[in-house]
DNA sequence: AACGACCCTTAACCTACATTAAGTCCCCCG
DNA sequence: CGGGGGACTTAATGTAGGTTAAGGGTCGTT
């Protein structure tokens, strides 16, 4: 197991003794996915926080008529997964799988619980971790809400440079909300202005 | 001042002694804001976490032709603001104001960060909030990419019957994302079906 | 009582994006 | 080497929802 990306992820906000990090070491658990594997489908009850440490993942919804809607792309140092799903432990609305052959850390929920009571600086670095993320999503809300496909194109490459060129298209189309039929459009036309 | 939604909101989550609770009080500010008044515009620096006690808030973002995008509604019992904003003091990009007369408490950021050292309870109850905001937000990404204006109005009648008939129809078709014209004419058409 | 402010409605017209359907390219697998 | 599936493109056609513009109702203020 290689924790040491979410060891150093870990220490960016709260300071562990060396006996806290071998426990929390040792409530991890490694997991290799193959790319299009599922971590979760729709309906499963998540098992608790996941860590990308290669790969990428990406969780999203389906509509009933078949198509995928993408929540999130998670690149190695991101967290993903259903959060009313794992906290509540209660079925979930996303799935997540992988773009790419991927590995992740992750602890059971429960395992989550005790680390909390032993070692409780863990709360703090999971809200501010939760507070970050929810930045984040008020920020694609707005985004989505008040932005033209144009707009949201320009957005994404400049949210995620890295991702913008390793990614499938028709992924990058399902983010912002169009077809790719259409993404494919918009890129030949628009060359030049929003 | 009258905090006792707030500490029941918070009993829910973590247990307090009476000298933790009154310390907590005395970090909290009390705010009437009248209709229409803003708490928040864009461009400034949220002070800190934001507990709605009476009326109704609302966060919302303006687009480059002056359309209001409506984030959140907040009545009694919930919390509003910009997080990055907060979390970061930096500039937000939501505007918040009341949609009646309406009252909060709310502490600075920097007393905010002093009760998480001298009261640790508060990191766990502050990340159970995020955490369950996540939760929201991610259930509100997905309606927006995956549902028809329909479908959408539909699931917001559902997730907020108290709010439904309290809230100028035009807030309501903000929320959901279409124009008040739009909403009109789906209100008279669609009576029956989906 | 009357003014304005605000909200809701209606209806004609418009457009950003979806749908459908071919067709190309390329890479992976047999 | 051959073929099939996945990703991308193109283009014709379709539609959900936007825009514009006008009119009417209600309420709070003077």
């Amino acid at each position: 197991m290689e924790p040491t990306l979410l060891l150093h992820h870990i220490a960016k906000h709260i300071t562990l003794t060396p006996e806290e990090q071998d426990f929390f070491t040792s409530l991890l658990h490694e997991k290799k996915i193959r790319k299009k594997q599922f971590l979760n489908q729709e309906g499963d009850i998540a098992k608790g926080p996941v860590f990308v440490t290669e790969g990428i993942l990406r969780s999203y919804s389906l509509d009933k008529n078949g198509f995928e809607h993408v929540i999130q792309f998670a690149p190695p140092g991101w967290w993903i997964g259903d959060m009313n799903s794992m906290v509540k432990q209660q079925p979930g609305i996303l799935y997540c799988d992988a773009l790419e052959d991927s590995e992740v850390l992750w602890l059971w929920k429960s395992d989550l619980d005790k680390l909390y009571i032993t070692v409780p600086k863990f709360e703090r670095f999971f809200r501010i971790l939760a507070e970050n993320a929810i930045g984040t999503y008020q920020a694609r809300l707005v985004n989505i809400l008040s932005l033209s496909a144009k707009e949201r194109y320009a957005s994404f490459c400049q949210l995620y440079p890295s991702l913008i060129d390793c990614l499938p298209q028709k992924q990058v189309a399902s983010y912002i909300g169009v077809t790719p039929e259409f993404l494919s459009k918009m890129l030949r036309t628009g060359e030049g202005q929003m």
